[in-house]
Order: structure tokens, then sequence, then C-alpha cells
DNA sequence: CTTACTGCAAAAGGTTTGCAATATT
DNA sequence: AATATTGCAAACCTTTTGCAGTAAG
């Protein structure tokens, strides 16, 4: 089994929740899918060919409790709904931030910790204790760009 | 008049925009609380007080307007409702960042745009243009922290 | 065997839209 | 006078919730 797949079924039974066959599922869909960021009716699309019955009210509930682990965060590209991205379990580090194109909406993740200077100014200067930080950039794709 | 309020009309003529007066309501509402950072419902409860026929929806495409035209931009703090921010028409510039206070809910802005060399690496390697950036930093402010 | 979890359907937000009346240019 | 804008109510979409039935530990 995927080894991230693996660690997240630990985080999950860690905190004493049950893994239940519906959670799995979504786990699959998201591990699966990573670079798409996913809103929940999307995952259900997905899930749906896996398991019929299983609910959208499920899937919202799977996703919720996975942000409260820390396992997912929540992306908003201002579509009007919430999207999701993997945490990366071992760094523990939200240190990536994200180009969304205007143009045909694609995500692009960065790889970046460039960020902490800043935050280290900004904790002295404000008294704010920063625990984390979501960046997004909005502009236009290479191919975007390309094609116009 | 405020300088800022009569730049505002002027966006708004120039653009063959009716200056009507529910939008110089709902303007003098976000210059007046521009620290706040306003959601549609609370401007709506704000601008009751001025007009009591003022609906909810001309607010609603005001606001979307205003965005358009620049002189907002959406703000999301995960609380279910898009706020809105009040640009700086001289500079043209989104050179601000958010910290949120995960505790009060509080907003505070932070002046900055060391961001700059940071956007600049990433147009490279990325082939990407960047417009605009929104940067969220979350934690917990010195009162919540002194209150703690 | 206990109780957390699920599926369903209904409800609850926030936001958008159609339409007739109104006000700005 | 022409037409963009408004107010109202209904519609829409995403997300949440109550409840009875089901399944994980």
């Amino acid at each position: 089994m995927n080894q991230l797949v693996k660690e997240i079924y630990d985080v999950i039974s860690n905190n004493d929740y049950k893994l239940t066959n519906q959670r799995k599922i979504v786990i699959d869909a998201l591990v699966k899918n990573q670079e798409d960021h996913l809103n929940c009716d999307e995952i259900y699309d997905l899930v749906k060919n896996v398991d019929k019955n299983l609910g959208l009210a499920t899937i919202y509930r799977s996703l919720k409790l996975f942000v409260q682990l820390g396992i997912l965060t929540e992306l908003n590209i201002g579509d009007g709904s919430i999207r999701y991205d993997l945490v990366d379990l071992n760094t523990n580090s939200h240190n990536h931030h994200h180009l969304i194109c205007k143009s045909c909406g694609k995500i692009i993740e960065v790889k970046d910790d460039s960020l902490e200077t800043l935050e280290k100014e900004i904790e002295k200067i404000y008294d704010f204790k920063i625990e984390n930080h979501k960046c997004k950039f909005m502009g236009l794709c290479k191919e975007c760009i390309e094609n116009s």
C-alpha cells in the first residue's frame, strides 16, 4: 500500500476515529488526485464509481475531519467551493504556495519556504504568533500566455 | 468630501456606470469602516440605517461591480462569506497581507512589498505572469496570547 | 456490544437572477 | 427619453444537520 495512505490511516486510528470503508475510499480519491485540488462535489463524482451508495454528506464530514486532523488544508480559489490540498505529513510544514491561472483555472504548486524571514519580522512587529500561512499568486500560466 | 470617496466616484463615472444613491451609500459604509473588512450582510446592516429600502441584492451587485472596477478585492477568512478590502487606488498595488487571529477573528493589515523578489523568481521558474497575490497569515494576536 | 459513523432528506446559509418599477445620464 | 439600476421574491448552490439504521472497534 502507498506509504502516504498508510500514514493517513495511522493519523485517523491514532486519534480514535474509525477507519471506515467510506473514509478509505475518500482518502484513495484524494491521494490519487493530489494535483487536482478537488472540491467535495468532484470527489463525490469520483467516489460514486467505487461505492454507488456513498453519500455526499459523508464526504463533507470526512473532509472536515481530515482538515481537523491536519491531513488536508482548505484552498479557496474563488469559485465558490472549498478545495482541498493534501498536507505533507512528514515535513508538517505548509511551505508551498499556489499559482492560480485566471484564464484556465489551473493550479500550480510552488515549493518555497522563503516566507520565513518575513514571518519572523511580522511576528516581532505585530506581536502576532504565526502558525500557518496561505499564499496565492494570481495571473496567467505559460500555456494561456502562448495561446493568447 | 473625502479624497478617497471622490476617487471612487470617478472610477465609477469614468467607466460609464451610474453614480446612484445606493452605490454612494455602500461606498460610504466601505470607506468609513475600512479596517473592518465587512461582508455583504454586515454592510447591509450598516446601510439600512441610512436608507431603509436599500436591498441586499443591490449591495451584492454593487460589491461585484466594485471588485470588477478594482475598487475592492475579495478576502476569504474561512467564515463562509466573502469579505471586502478597499484597494489603494493611488499605488494601484496589492502590497499588503492579512494577519488573521484564529482565536478572536481579528484581521490586521500588514504593509509589505517584500514578496516582489519571490514573485520575480516564480515568474522565471514557472513561466507564469503574476498579476496579483493574496497572502494570509493565521495565528494568535497579541491580546489573545495575553488572555490565554 | 457500544457508540461512532453513514445515508437520506430536509434545512440552512450565502449569493444570484428575473422582472416590473424607478432613477440617472 | 433611453436604458442602466433597483427592490423584491424566488431560485440556486454549497454546506450542514437530525434522525434512524449500520458497522467498526
